[in-house]
DNA sequence: TTTT
DNA sequence: TTTT
């Protein structure tokens, strides 16, 4: 049955994307994204409350988000919720719901009048992306719908 | 700091909605919801995957999900992540993320021939909700629905 | 800079789609997809709202939308807008806009209690898609992202 | 029958948004958005594909739009789809397609390093919303917007 | 007509 | 742990 499985975050990543290389060649980042809304409550006052999200993107979009994505940037996240069990120091067993990523993209990116050099560079002067790029993955040849 | 929290699922309801009223006159509607997926992998088989989603519904649409959602229901679902803790019974923190829905559309209802009846019904003659029809959370006025 | 252009509608076909096969083996469909809404009036008198999208699915996708999808039918549709414009009978230059697909999800289904076979069959006893099929169309090689 | 009509779009500002003040004490706010995507083509040449949408927003939307939206600026909006019909100059029916804005959020915001005001103010110092603010259309008790 |  |  076909089903629909999608999540769009706007947020700030909480961390540097970890990064690590499986055997086979496959390459995942983890990271935290978080997501604020704000309210008034009953006697009016602006309250602001956070989500945390687990992030994590895959292949190609790995290697992207580390190299592209830095702790505190705001990007736009697509992607599909799964939720994955693993045994915790007590051997109890605990769930971890994730985001895993399809498209990532950078948003906001050169700040206004700081400069109009073609290739944007980071607070230590290093070349970075062109700001608010995006990143998509291809689906794998292994994980073809049908 | 603007954020986007967003959840789009199309898939069947587990069970029946489990609807609780509390203190205040809030009523909240849970229940789990499977999104399928299909893809082939290495070998060309073709494998299903199943993943189950919390899904939360407050107020109003927590009425309306009591009302009219039933066990194996497909239904459109959009809502907002948001992940809270809570002591096991050995008294250890625990996460778990849930769904809260914004808007619920009953998917596919009446099969095509089946009638003209401007009111559909059950198995068991009982009226029920018009088919396919769409339920939305008004926001709330101090918007503290948690 | 990088944009986000998406659009998600559930919905009838308006028709049967009209396929094409262009030079090169490129094939295209297009066909018109109602989206219904319903609210109350001032004077509390239920309204409803049809609204109709001009939808396209290239290559693959039209493939499959020309073997399985038929007028009347509830899809889920993900895609993107393109407005084009084109000259009239008159030599006007007239727009359109419409909804390049990237997914279609077939909704509803074989109905509760229509039986358990395997195959799905339509009016007339043919074979038809399994139920509820989603079909995705893969970026083609000159449309990759950077 | 119930249908889903969802936009999503994130993109800059073509010009500041045009407000008008309609009888009733309604106002309604047009403006242009521009969506960029990027492709390498057959030649593996870098490709820039700009898409032009037509927003608009009503009652206090419109007002936030016209009081913090600037050509250029870049936002994530949400809304639903809108084909209308209207009489060109030479009594010839014609369509536009519309964007219906729900919810306007805006991105990016105070440069970094550039100060920690509580309050933002733009170029002539005057007080500005909370960068990366978002506003909501509440549901009209009629819903008659148009 | 935007942005990079 | 982010951002404003």
């Amino acid at each position: 049955m076909a089903g629909v499985n999608k999540v769009i975050l706007v947020g700030n990543l909480g961390k540097d994307p970890e990064v690590r290389h499986l055997e086979g060649g496959v390459s995942v980042a983890h990271f935290t994204l978080a997501t604020n809304e704000y309210y008034k409550d009953k006697q009016g006052t602006r309250v602001e409350r956070t989500e945390w999200h687990n992030i994590s993107a895959w292949r190609g979009l790995a290697d992207m988000a580390d190299k592209f994505l830095k702790k505190g940037q705001q990007v736009y996240i697509e992607g599909k919720l799964r939720t994955r069990q693993y045994q915790d120091k007590d051997q109890q067993t605990r769930y971890i719901t994730e985001i895993i990523a399809d498209e990532i993209s950078m948003l906001g990116g050169r700040p206004q009048g700081s400069g109009i050099g073609a290739v944007a560079t980071d607070a230590n002067g290093q070349a970075v992306a062109e700001p608010q790029q995006t990143f998509r993955q291809e689906p794998e040849l292994d994980q073809l719908p049908f």
